[in-house]
DNA sequence: AATATAGTTTCATTCTGTGAAATAGAACAA
DNA sequence: TTGTTCTATTTCACAGAATGAAACTATATT
């Protein structure tokens, strides 16, 4: 079956082109200016972001009304008002706020490092961390940018995915120039747990020196978003003792689920 | 050279409603969601954000894309989306990385906490913060909103204010139903440091409890938007203390500064 | 089941977002 | 200085995107 007539182009990048093309385009200049990590110009992002200087000038302007953006001459860069946004997330979303409790008893059970993920395209992000007894060496605060195709947390989203969405994954992992990533539906498929497990383990995986486990957090419908793991230095905790803690981690990623599903907005 | 360019109504709310109609209504739509602090249905946002339902629902689905916007069932939140966008900001804009070795300094020299804050729209955001050897007893995390009327901190960046200016946050403060803040320019004015002053002295303002200093951090042109503080508990520093430091205060705002104009991009 | 309320899709109209081109402003060289 | 090149900004006419009324569907509520 040619498949010359998908909805989807798909062959761009970022999220999908959807309505509202101004407001889209906005969130490409947004997104383009975290990726710099540094100040850039006007033409600069026009020019990554593929539109004309006077729309890029336009709307680099109304986003700076806003105060998500600042410019100190010619340089445009992310403003001060994606800390209260964020701030406004870490206090108020209920997974969020619910897995804070969560976290802290698996912790304190098994005396490792506990963590939330959520999947944002074909990333994750640290969403919610409970350090354990033996602390990560390495920092990883939260809204850290994470592969999907490495690390248990990453893997365990990906259990269950079709080739199709795999396909995907190995796309943007190319085109994000992931290192040690999977090249290929085949090599990475084969790191992934089995469709039918329901956890994830990996060692010196994303970073070295580190082991985690990890769930991911059933929600009604579709793939999950959300994992959550358990992580220690190499040194602190065998692999037999990560795999004890899978249990508890199980029913936390159940109490979740159900706080959520459960909860009347 | 004054120049009377303003063709503004200004009888709007908020961040005024520049150019790119559906832009601007996004970003209303996403303040809105922060605003409220739970949960939000559609219904509820166009009714407060004053647009229809269609149109509302286009923007969320568009922002929710871009994971900046989650939904579960029919209710909306901010999404994780700000997180990457929030920590880019902390890692990467040039004041608060070179602010944090300088407030670093002024805490070790005084022993007191210090603070930097930047303003947005009507309010100030607390965006990096060194703690002393008194710690603070009420917690006050990066992101968080405060007032321009209340607090060394948010007076010293009024002080060169005109009397429109004036208007405008004490316009806002009411609008926003501040406490304690006050409702009329003259009574305004009246708790403002002189013009001339360049430091601020406030002792249980916004919080009670809390004594500060701060001074403004200048900027090339324009009134300044940026301020740093020394605080203290009330019963770990006397006034006399706490403006012992503003001339340290002074020195930080001026490395700051110049670190600002100097740094080439 | 009947009714009310909230969410979603459709579609014609309009006005907004758009980029080419012209203009202004910087940066740099000679 | 003057000329040259690059970047930013404004103008403007047009295309098409954004819009809301209305129809429709889904979900609560009685």
């Amino acid at each position: 079956m040619a498949m010359t007539t998908s909805t989807e182009p798909s062959a761009e990048e970022g999220p999908k082109a959807s309505n509202m093309r101004s407001l889209s385009r906005a969130l490409e200049v947004f997104a383009e200016l975290q990726r710099a990590e540094r100040p850039q110009r006007l033409s600069d992002l026009a020019k990554a972001c593929g539109m004309s200087l006077p729309t890029t000038l336009r709307i680099l302007r109304v986003l700076q009304d806003f105060g998500m953006v600042s410019q100190t001459d010619k340089s445009y860069r992310i403003g001060p008002a994606v800390l209260p946004a964020a701030r406004s997330f870490l206090e108020n979303d209920p997974l969020v706020v619910s897995a804070r409790p969560v976290l802290q008893q698996v912790a304190s059970q098994t005396g490792l490092t506990a963590s939330l993920y959520t999947r944002l395209g074909f990333e994750r992000i640290l969403v919610a961390r409970v350090d354990g007894e033996a602390p990560l060496r390495y920092d990883l605060p939260l809204g850290k940018r994470l592969p999907l195709t490495l690390g248990a947390a990453g893997k365990i989203l990906l259990a269950s995915a079709s080739d199709d969405e795999l396909q995907q994954v190995v796309a943007a992992a190319i085109a994000g120039g992931q290192e040690g990533a999977a090249f290929t539906v085949e090599s990475l498929r084969s790191r992934l747990p089995e469709p039918s497990a329901d956890y994830a383990y990996s060692a010196d995986e994303r970073a070295t020196g580190v082991v985690s486990v990890a769930v991911a957090v059933p929600n009604r419908l579709g793939r999950p978003s959300e994992s959550i793991s358990l992580t220690s230095p190499v040194e602190a905790a065998s692999e037999a003792t990560l795999k004890a803690g899978v249990p508890e981690l199980r029913r936390a990623a159940g109490r979740l689920s159900e706080l959520l599903e459960g909860s009347v907005y």
